[in-house]
RNA sequence: GCCCGGGUGGUGGAACUGGUAGACACGCAGGACUUAAAAUCCUGUUCGCCGAAAAAGCGAGUGCGGGUUCGAUUCCCGCCCCGGGCACCA
């Protein structure tokens, strides 16, 4: 097809990449080649990248490495038959955007409309193949819609731990009617127990604060940090020394009304959905570390001098229960009013001021001991002995009961407390514990334990539970860390709340309701009262008889159902449909960074769960495969300033002068080599800037380190692209190395590839010769080479293992290049083997091969196993498990004519040194060792 | 402190199930082509010893010290270092 090549003129014989990557660029958008059908007929394969949050900062070369990763697989896919989903949007709604309007006075939805803009620009230019028609914003009506109309879902729902699945609230109410609350205990509320007819008694209020402590979504009163002066909640981290991190005002606890989500009655599902999915182990681990699962018993303690009162410790320990030496509440327990005695009341008051003054993070990461004696005693179960109850914050009110039975002799938190306040320390593991360090060890006999005295702490686990449950004093308890999501946030830029509050009463918004469009907002200053921005819109809160909720929802509500509004973007009436979501099924490759282990991640798989159970979906597990890439770092430059004048030395020399190291922008430097020139005009300090070389020549030192603006490291992809093309840099950034390692980016290296994009552009056009592919055939050598990479490719891409698949492409076109080889046969499937790593060149090259449609319509080269088989093998041959000597076999030999060939062999006699060998090992396709 | 990764040439990395350590690149050195440069191509490149050099040969070598094995980057035990996550969770 010489026609094709004919049109083309001497420069294009060059690979001209800019020009071929505009126009393919142009093509796919013009054609809708990756626009995708929920074609039911043909097998699916969903690939997805992580929601990306579109920054005002624009992507730097570390940003597109999971996106490249993915775009590969997808083609690669879409080569091998499969009807692929590879969707691209925003989780656009977000903090940053809102700061950006206050600071700026920018509205959040315009520069978020700029921000996407660049995005994609950026984006456009590295080829991906993105469905575009399905892009989604949250911040968008059409997509928040659904998002309130999930959190109804979420809200219009309880919990059957029986069943151990979301059900809708009506059905609880009937329960209700018919039988109370006997077989359904209150998640919310343990204490409320109720019969039919009391439920029927209640009024309306009542029933409705019931509902609210079984509900999915939740309404309930939490504390945060209030700053009085900033009029305004703040974050955790935005609190330092109990004071706020902008102008140093004091913070204090408040309660305030906030939505959360039950995600802990899910906390089961989610460990054991954990046995499901292909995630990496590290980060089943971190999920399974932050559900945090634990077996123990809840013991009953008598408190001394209150008839009949008691508290319940949680405890995973009960075999240590001799060995209690004090009690600890938390701060926050309900009973620290009633413990307090006429001589401790003020020392308990001063402590609670003190620890309420202080963020829950400050409280966390505090390592001084604190406490305070509360003035009273409980007494032992088994002894009788009165032990003092302790107020402490190292005891969370949040996890277990809110309150221990400190063992100091096996536990390191009750051992450093025990030695700060003098308490006495009773040992009961004898010589396990030495006085100095607590010894959390279970392989102890016990001592001083009575009936249990002699066991192994690990099998008195089981007989201590037994023995209180006998008595009533305890029951078995499972606890998880995890806690309920808080689902609100007191801001403007994020989902309104589809709820209105009549009194004290939470009603929902019907469907037809929806959406719920967050009004616009001049002024983003937070309400009164800790109130979010838009309490300052009477005109919207206000309702017939009632107000709307004002906070809106937290930056994880888009995010955690997106996957599934991809399969049907434009859907009016349901957020999915059913035949969209069966079709499509589960993610089948996530890829993203691991900074979302335990966030997105639950959140997601939560909704998902809900969803399921609910009918709406067909599976409950969203990711099927997680694929985590890794960050790439900055390699920083450095120069050395001898300080105190504007002379800059070479790296080599700087330890003969004091000097002071100074990033410089990575653009200016060659590999190491500075251009000094460009560098004093750079900034205009160094106008005047003197240097002292080496030979001639001045180099940077260098770091490798985050890439960041304030170390003038960052590299731009549109720079490497307009330089390299996009070609080059998708093929860098799979060579690099693991996609799931953390790497440097070294724009220097960058070279080779594009060598080999050239060289592989050569076995097609030669800028004298013009189009060389032939109608010859290939050789079978060539044939070979072609078929080891398609198989390397495939089975390298399949397991992500692209830096590898790169590495055999290039050898590939090494070979074909010595071998000479332009087949036209051969090549078309070497420019489909390429094609999902390289799209534009191999669209390109595809057309200039006769071809009409798009490359990825081709089928991926079956492979011709024929070529591949060897019928001699080059063996090495070790003498003692070192490899002396080489010998060119026939694949097919046994045993017996290898150990004779083998000991005919000069250098192998040579060693033997006149000796017989013990035993010649032989493995076939392998090696040979002569054991002496 | 606990949990999870990871330590291989000057650099990024390869070696997939225990079988020729260093593929493929970068960089560097030398050479060809060129008036010159760019581009391209060729040769060499783990370290040490032996040698004028090349070839050949010998020794060491995958963070350190042991072990299992005919054979260990790979498996086991004990350390060291780097990166990440969690951190009073009873």
């Amino acid at each position: 097809m010489r026609i094709f090549a004919a049109h083309l003129t001497a420069r294009t014989m060059e690979y001209a990449f800019r020009e071929i990557e505009r126009k393919w660029q142009e093509r796919w958008r013009d054609n809708a080649v990756y626009s995708v059908r929920n074609d039911v007929s043909r097998p699916k394969c969903y690939v997805l990248d992580m929601f990306p949050y579109p920054s005002g900062a624009g992507l730097h070369v570390g940003h597109p490495l999971g996106y490249i990763a993915s775009d590969v697989y997808s083609r690669y896919k879409r080569l091998k038959g499969f009807n692929v989903l590879h969707p691209m949007g925003y989780d656009s709604f977000g903090l940053p955007a809102e700061q950006y309007a206050i600071e700026h006075g920018i509205p959040p939805a315009i520069s978020t409309h700029n921000n996407i803009d660049t995005f994609r620009s950026q984006l456009d230019k590295i080829g991906f193949c993105y469905d575009w028609t399905r892009e989604v914003r949250t911040s968008d009506p059409s997509y928040y819609k659904w998002t309130q109309w999930i959190f109804l879902q979420l809200f219009e729902s309880w919990f059957d731990r029986h069943r151990q699945q979301a059900r809708p609230i009506a059905e609880l109410i009937s329960i209700f009617e018919t039988e109370g609350n006997q077989q359904h205990g209150c998640p919310g509320d343990t204490a409320i127990r109720f019969t039919a007819e009391e439920w029927k008694s209640f009024d309306p209020q009542q029933q409705s604060d019931v509902l609210m402590h079984y509900r999915l979504a939740y309404s309930g009163v939490g504390e945060v940090n209030w700053c009085e002066a900033l009029g305004t909640v703040l974050a955790n981290d935005e609190v330092i020394n109990g004071v706020s991190e902008r102008g140093g005002h004091p913070v204090v606890k408040k309660k305030l009304r906030q939505w959360y989500l039950r995600i802990t009655e899910y906390a089961e599902r989610l460990l054991k959905g954990l046995e499901t999915v292909d995630f990496s182990d590290s980060m089943k681990e971190m999920q399974s570390n932050w559900i945090g699962k634990s077996y123990g018993a809840e013991i009953d303690f008598e408190i001394m001098g209150i008839t009949g009162r008691s508290f319940k410790v949680y405890t995973t320990r009960p075999d240590t229960i001799f060995g209690v030496d004090f009690m600890v509440i938390a701060p926050e327990h309900e009973l620290v009013e009633s413990l307090k005695t006429s001589e401790s009341a003020q020392a308990v008051e001063d402590y609670i001021a003190n620890v309420n003054s202080r963020s829950e993070r400050e409280r966390m990461a505090e390592k001084k001991i604190t406490g305070v004696f509360s003035g009273s005693y409980c007494s032992h179960p088994f002894t009788g002995q009165p032990i003092p109850i302790w107020i402490s914050e190292y005891v969370l009110a949040g996890y277990g009961t809110g309150a221990i039975m400190a063992v100091p002799c096996g536990d390191e938190r009750d051992f450093r407390f025990a030695k700060h306040f003098g308490i006495p320390i009773t040992n009961i593991i004898g010589a396990f514990y030495d006085g100095t360090d607590a010894n959390p060890t279970k392989e102890a006999r016990l001592e001083n334990s009575d009936f249990l005295n002699g066991l192994l702490m690990k099998d008195a686990i089981e007989v201590s539970i037994a023995r209180m449950e006998q008595m009533g004093i305890a029951h078995r308890q499972t606890n998880y860390k995890m806690r309920d999501a808080a689902f609100s946030r007191q801001r403007y830029w994020g989902e309104p709340f589809p709820i209105v509050w009549k009194g004290e009463v939470a009603v929902p918004l019907s469907v037809s309701e929806l959406p719920l469009e967050l009004p616009q907002l001049e002024n983003l200053k937070p309400g009164p009262e800790g109130q979010g921005p838009l309490a300052n819109l009477p005109e919207w809160v206000t309702v017939a008889d009632g107000n709307r909720e004002v906070n809106t929802m937290p930056g994880y509500a888009g995010s955690s159902w997106y996957f599934l509004r991809y399969m049907d973007p434009h859907n009016e009436q349901e957020f999915c449909s059913r035949t969209a979501s069966d079709y499509w099924g589960q993610v089948d490759l996530y890829v993203g960074g691991t900074e979302h282990a335990v966030g997105h991640l639950l959140y997601s798989r939560m909704w998902t769960k809900a969803l399921f159970d609910l009918g709406h979906i067909g599976f409950d597990e969203p990711f099927k495969r997680l694929l985590n890439q890794g960050k790439i770092g900055g390699d920083s430059r450095l120069v050395y300033r001898i300080r105190g004048t504007q002379q800059f030395v070479s790296s080599g020399l700087k330890d003969q002068y004091e000097t002071d190291e100074l990033h410089v922008d990575v653009s200016l430097v060659d590999g190491f080599v500075l251009d000094t020139q460009r560098f004093k005009q750079w900034k205009p300090d160094f106008n005047d800037a003197t240097f002292i070389t080496e030979n001639g020549v001045f180099t940077c030192g260098g770091r490798l380190e985050k890439m960041s603006k304030r170390y003038f490291n960052v590299v731009n992809p549109d720079e490497i692209v307009e330089k390299y093309g996009a070609d080059t840099f998708r093929m860098y950034e799979m060579f690099l190395g693991p996609i799931d390692q953390d790497k440097p980016w070294d724009t220097k290296g960058i070279e080779g590839v594009h060598r080999f994009m050239r060289k592989f552009w050569r076995l097609f056009y030669d800028t004298e010769k013009g189009w060389r592919v032939t109608d010859a055939p290939a050789t079978d050598a060539s044939w070979k080479s072609l078929y080891k990479v398609a198989k390397k490719v495939e089975e390298d891409t399949a397991r992500f293992s692209f830096n590898t698949a790169v590495s055999g492409l290039m050898i590939a076109v090494n070979e074909l290049t010595d071998q000479d080889c332009h087949s036209r046969e051969l090549l078309e499937k070497l420019v489909v083997v390429i094609a999902a790593y390289a799209p534009h060149v191999a669209e390109e090259l595809w057309s200039a091969l006769g071809h009409s449609g798009s490359v990825l319509d081709a089928s991926y080269p079956a492979i011709e196993e024929h070529y591949l088989v060897e019928s001699s093998k080059e063996y090495p041959v070790a003498i003692n498990g070192k490899t002396r000597t080489t010998l060119l076999l026939d694949i097919n030999l046994s045993q017996s004519e290898i150990e004779s060939i083998v000991m005919q062999d000069a250098v192998v006699i040579k060693w033997l040194e006149g000796k017989s060998p013990k035993k010649i090992i032989y493995v076939k396709n392998k090696m040979i060792n002569v054991v002496m």
